[in-house]
DNA sequence: AAAGAAATTTAGGCAAGACTAAAATAATTT
DNA sequence: AAATTATTTTAGTCTTGCCTAAATTTCTTT
């Protein structure tokens, strides 16, 4: 048995596997909330374990086995956010931080009733990939909201689960995973950018809009 | 923020003291799995922390503050029991062992979605009282199977949790809370306890009788 | 009442997973 | 290229919660 400490390091490394590409010791340090030389203490265990590979003041990467429980957890947390919302109404900006404590405590039974209950389900509320049972994840290409051109009409494929407070905002004006919107334009000076949704404009922050992924929409 | 064992050290306090009502060092240390020594020390800390009162030598109590936690935890476990049979089909000697682990990691928020989801519940699967959000907890006259005198028509009140493989032979025979049946005879030299029960007689162990909570039925 | 048995506590250790402070290495600037 | 800065690692601690072995206290038997 893994313990949760060791669950949430591959999770986390996977994730900046994901977005960044290298995954350095500052960086878990700081998703992780534990201090550079806690990160590299653990690391030296995973290794180990062979659940990852680090060169010295290189980073770190997944081996295969660890990816899989990095995936595994992954998939716990995304089936308990849908369901959560689902089943129990819990809002989209509350089911992450739900799920982060779940996620670890959810048996392989349990998982198949939830994904059973939900029809199999391939995204969760954000619009993240739910990975499959097998250890395998559909990636879907997609762009970064703030690096779309104006004029052009996006679907949203994706929001990041971890701001509640960008959650609120962004369900209050009705933007979801799946909505169609336009981006009117880009205000200078690292200004808002302005889309069109159902007939009226909103702004949303530069910063905020690295975390929508959206795609092209055929229109 | 209290930890796992903590937890688990006061709900087993709990239940110890209703059950047996004087809480020693050995029944906690066989309870939780834990050597005698561990549980001293632990019991130290509560001390400290005024979750419990112990005088050397001669056992443990809770202090209100203590009992509030454990009845606390014990409405999660309960609550999560019913909440798996009743939304997810868990079958009701598999629900115990997943509600140990939910217990811990449920937010006042989703306790009180899952009640409402119930219909605010007064028992689990398994017939025990859950308790209320204050700290209250309503407790049924009734008594162990293996003392009611033969010829008695009695109902099922609550059947102990613990022991998955009696709960699946309970649940074959169609022995429920709620059920009412009658003991037909009790064998001699610490044989079984017969019962009927929609029309078919059955053998209960002396044993698990101990753990089959009923009261007398008017008929 | 004393001896033996059982229960409890003390003493000393260990592993996990965090921390700080200091040293080593890498990256950046001048 | 040298100096400064940033990142990473090492060294040494701390807390939690468990352990075993030994000492103490209580209970039971004779």
């Amino acid at each position: 048995m893994l313990s949760q400490s060791i669950e949430d390091y591959l999770k986390t490394i996977y994730e900046v596997e994901s977005s960044e590409g290298k995954v350095s010791t500052s960086a878990l340090s700081e998703k992780l909330g534990v201090s550079p030389a806690s990160v590299t203490s653990m690391v030296k265990k995973l290794s180990e374990r062979k659940l990852i590979t680090h060169k010295r003041y290189q980073g770190v990467k997944l081996t295969p086995a660890g990816r899989k429980i990095a995936l595994e957890i992954i998939r716990h947390h995304r089936l308990v956010e849908l369901y959560l919302k689902e089943a129990l109404g819990v809002p989209w900006d509350q089911v992450h931080q739900e799920a982060e404590k779940w996620e670890h405590v959810l048996s392989e039974d349990l998982e198949d009733r939830i994904d059973k209950f939900l029809g199999y389900p391939v995204t969760d509320p954000h619009g993240s990939p739910i990975p499959r049972r097998d250890g395998t994840m559909i990636v879907r290409q997609c762009s970064a909201l703030v690096d779309v051109e104006p004029e052009t009409l996006v679907k949203v494929v994706e929001v990041s689960d971890h701001d509640p407070e960008l959650l609120r905002y962004l369900g209050g004006i009705g933007l979801y995973p799946e909505t169609e919107m336009t981006v009117v334009s880009k205000q200078p000076f690292k200004g808002p950018i302005i889309i069109e949704l159902t007939g009226k404009e909103y702004p949303i922050g530069r910063n905020a809009a690295k975390y929508i992924m959206v795609e092209e929409a055929k229109n």
